[in-house]
RNA sequence: GCCGGGGUAGCUCAACGGUAGAGCAAUCGCUUCGUAAGCGAUAGGUUGAGGGUUCGAAACCCUUCCCCGGCUCCA
């Protein structure tokens, strides 16, 4: 007999996902209530919360919602306890089919041999294998988010189902605090903020997907570039640009031409020849190598370049920065022998740490891709650079100490690999950094080296992304932020605001000597009040204010103002300096008057 | 691509079958002011685009483009 689960500790992630599963049984229930007719497929708990699909003639909106959280409450409130049954697969079959429920039947159908069991709390069942609170009275702190389409079983062969997502804790205060997340991710939505910071935008003239940065955000993708290929230089990578375009042999030669076509634009055709867009720029990197005999004294050659690639995206899952269709990846090949994987993959993880505090992230999660090694027909290469491969990928992160998770059987056809997921500022995370080897590409385009014996080699290849996608990573750095960049990115740091005309002159001197010391400075001569001066820049998020006044002028110091409404008055000239700069140099988010 | 919801001035929104409007921003003028919006004037729109219905369409219908929430995949 299947029990419910016990509520000794609510905060577990066995609780939390008996509460939001039973929610959505509530919620299946509520929604068969109040839309007869609707049948109901499966509802379980995801992250943070549940979703139920459904299918009917109602095509449910927004507005539902409310309607249907309200029912959730009247039928929580009748204190009904989850009682859960087995029951043989044949009178389970009896049950759906006497209701018309066919999605329920073609679940059964797939549990051949499984026990079977029913959930019943109230006038609802469901074929459920269980984890539910033992009462529905456990259903409080709950609300319903949106409505979405998603198709049965995830296939899009299947009929599109209405799906409802909901949200549901423990305690109120968890509620709320999830609530608050949501609206505080949803004001630093980074589609918002850039064309509002003037630092990106995307034009519909020119098509969804492209990006189009602006001075500002130019400016900033500047300094992220110079900081990656300085630091790129220091580590022994050589940067290498390649074209935009290239004749389809090429590509079919990479292979990309089948197992990545549908992904690419497709083919210009030039001259009786026909091109193709790049969506990777690995192949380039190995005609770069493959360009002379190498030899083991080159090795380890790591090819680096900031490389725009052009992939095709459905319409429908364009977002923003974070998923567009050209976009320039921090790529890097690495080619090198077996002997040295190790060190190789410890210089990834080494700039990738390096990336993650320079750019003010603290937390990060990684995980470690490996093959199935039950279907060694599907991968491309050796089956001992595999395992040297994974030992290696374990190994760095052992030996640093990094906690990782261990995804067997997850890893591509052509390598196993590290992803990194960073977790921003308000806790989120994103697919960021990846370092994975590539036994497929050298294996296609034959790539060699000559060994101190003389023999001819296969070198390894290391792909390795940082920043991922330089749109991408900007895009994240802007939600992180909330668009307060640290000085040392800010595309705008000091503004002088002026009181009077008197203090124009003063002013656009001071911003020169601002300049000089290496600073990006501006000044605000309108003849608007302080105030609104103050407002105006304070929105643009300018790091630093410099009012300037006659007392000002007439004491020779500076009166300071923070984006954060910090204020300090009488500052010389020479410390405000001295400060900015070595806050500019330090690149941390904390400011040079203290903690932001 | 698919399901659902949307596109009205640079931005936020109103008008919802009967002359397309407001606030902010912009421009010009006045104000020369001490810490988050000074005052006035001006300008700004084939209501995403194309077609249809109607005496009359921003509104109703069709097509199309783009955006939003998801599905699938990933940087």
């Amino acid at each position: 007999m299947p029990t419910p689960v016990a509520v000794q500790d609510v905060q577990s992630q066995e609780y939390l996902d008996a509460l939001r599963h039973s929610c959505a049984h509530v919620m299946a229930q509520a929604v068969q209530e109040l839309f007869p007719g609707t049948k109901i497929t499966i509802g379980p708990a995801i992250e943070n919360g549940f979703y139920y699909d459904f299918d009917g003639p109602h095509a449910f909106t927004e507005d539902d919602l409310p309607k249907i959280e309200k029912k959730m409450r009247q039928i929580a409130e009748g204190n009904h306890s989850f009682i859960g049954r087995e029951i043989s697969p044949e009178d389970s079959r009896k049950y759906w089919e006497a209701r018309g429920e066919k999605y329920k039947v073609e679940i059964l159908a797939g549990l051949e041999g499984q026990t079977v069991t029913h959930y019943t709390h109230d006038t609802f069942t469901d074929l459920c294998r269980g984890g539910h609170t033992e009462n529905t009275k456990a259903i409080r702190h709950f609300r319903l988010l949106s409505v979405a389409g998603a198709y049965w079983r995830g296939d899009e062969k299947n009929p599109m189902l209405q799906r409802i997502y909901g949200t549901a804790w423990p305690t109120k205060q968890q509620l709320d605090d999830y609530m608050q997340m949501l609206k505080e991710a949803k004001s630093r939505d980074h589609r918002k903020l850039g064309p509002a910071l003037d630092l990106f935008s995307i034009q519909e003239l020119a098509g969804p997907g492209l990006i189009f940065w602006h001075p500002k955000g130019g400016r900033m993708r500047l300094i992220m570039e110079d900081w990656l290929r300085a630091e790129a230089l220091k580590r022994g990578y050589q940067m290498v640009y390649s074209p935009h375009i290239a004749n389809v042999a090429l590509w079919e030669t990479s292979g990309h031409r089948s197992f990545y076509k549908e992904n690419m634009f497709t083919e210009i055709s030039v001259e009786k020849a026909d091109y193709q867009l790049k969506p990777m720029n690995c192949p380039f990197h190995i005609l770069i190598y493959q360009s002379r005999l190498r030899s083991y004294r080159e090795l380890p050659m790591r090819l680096a370049e900031l490389g725009t690639v052009y992939r095709y995206e459905r319409s429908g899952v364009l977002h923003g920065l974070l998923r567009v269709r050209g976009f320039t990846q921090d790529d890097a090949h690495i080619f090198c022998t077996p002997e040295s994987i190790e060190a190789e993959v410890d210089g990834c993880i080494d700039f990738a740490l390096s990336v993650f505090k320079t750019y003010g992230f603290e937390r990060y999660t990684m995980e470690v891709s490996t093959w199935d090694p039950a279907k060694k027909d599907v991968y491309s290469g050796e089956a001992a650079d595999w395992e040297a491969a994974q030992r290696a990928l374990e190994a760095v992160l052992k030996k640093r100490g990094i906690p990782y998770r261990l995804i067997a059987g997850e890893a591509a056809f052509y390598g196993p690999k590290i992803d990194v997921k960073l977790i921003d500022a308000i806790g989120r995370s994103w697919q960021l950094s990846t370092v994975q080897f590539d036994f497929n590409l050298p294996q296609k385009f034959n790539l060699e080296y000559i060994a101190s014996d003389g023999a001819r080699k296969r070198p390894l290849m290391v792909h390795r992304a940082l920043y991922g996608s330089v749109e991408r990573f900007f895009g994240i750095l802007l939600e992180h932020y909330a668009g307060n960049f640290p000085l040392w990115l800010a595309p705008l740091q000091v503004k002088v605001l002026t009181l009077t005309e008197e203090q124009d002159a003063p002013a656009e001197a001071l911003k020169a000597r601002l300049e000089a010391a290496g600073l990006r400075a501006a000044v605000d001569l309108r003849g608007e009040k302080i105030g609104a001066k103050i407002r105006d820049t304070t929105l643009e998020k300018v790091p630093y204010m410099i009012i300037l006044g006659p007392k000002d002028v007439a004491a020779g110091t500076l009166a300071v103002r923070l984006r954060d409404g910090r204020q300090f008055f009488g500052v010389s000239e020479s410390e405000l300096l001295a400060r900015l700069t070595q806050e500019n140099a330090e690149k941390q988010p904390r400011t040079a008057w203290g903690e932001a």
